[in-house]
DNA sequence: CGGTATCCTTATCGATACTG
DNA sequence: CAGTATCGATAAGGATACCG
């Protein structure tokens, strides 16, 4: 296994950077985190975020399924009904992520407390 | 605890938000793993990072140090000297960095084989 | 229904010159 | 030595009209 220091590597493409490269954008995460329950259609997903353009959540679909977090099944109907589910790989990345949420919420505090700090000593 | 999909909530400030934006960019992170090692002086942390202008290091060091991760000790001397190194919660914020790390590395074959494959079924 | 194309705005990144 | 200011390039994000 790497350490974040050594996965700085400009020589070749960079495991930890892929994956920030898909957790760091808007929506990927919050898309991930929606289909932990479950499968869902485009436009259900659509309300069920409920603040996402159609175009965002197109966007962010395809990356994902590109990357392999997520399944897009068509099925030949009028109308048309797409669904997207979690792939193995897309739920066994939550799990890492649980602990960074966890962090989050530990010490949320703190960095809302440091910044204030901050601020107040300008 | 909050999940992941609990964390979506858009009436207050959301911790994962705040985590993911200090991520989510280019280069705290590999800032942030630098300092691991120890306190550095602003022109060795450059060279030891080594792509990253003195801009985008002052900017990024300034955003740690108001969100906490991050200590500045500015020395009375001439020339000046100005050292940073982490605090204990840029430091306690590694660990479950490290369970993301981890995944990147035992995963990222599957993802970039999930590319090629999309990319050839196109 | 499930998208894509278009266009626009904003944020991020980066090089470089300059300063205390 | 340790930055900041300025400027330009590029990418990300978003509203909306259109399409199969």
């Amino acid at each position: 296994m790497s350490s974040l220091r050594d996965a700085h590597d400009f020589e070749q493409p960079c495991p930890i950077r892929d994956v920030l490269d898909r957790i760091g954008d808007q929506w990927s995460l919050l898309v991930l985190s929606t289909l932990e329950s479950g499968t869902f259609r485009f436009n259900t997903l659509l309300r069920e975020i409920g603040d996402i353009s159609k175009q965002m959540l197109s966007r962010t679909l395809k990356q994902l399924e590109q990357d392999g977090f997520v399944t897009r099944t068509v099925y030949a109907e009028v109308p048309p009904r797409v669904e997207y589910t979690l792939t193995d790989l897309g739920r066994s990345f939550l799990q890492p992520m649980q602990h960074l949420v966890a962090w989050a919420d530990e010490n949320h505090r703190t960095i809302v407390d440091a910044r204030a700090h901050y601020r107040a000593s300008r």
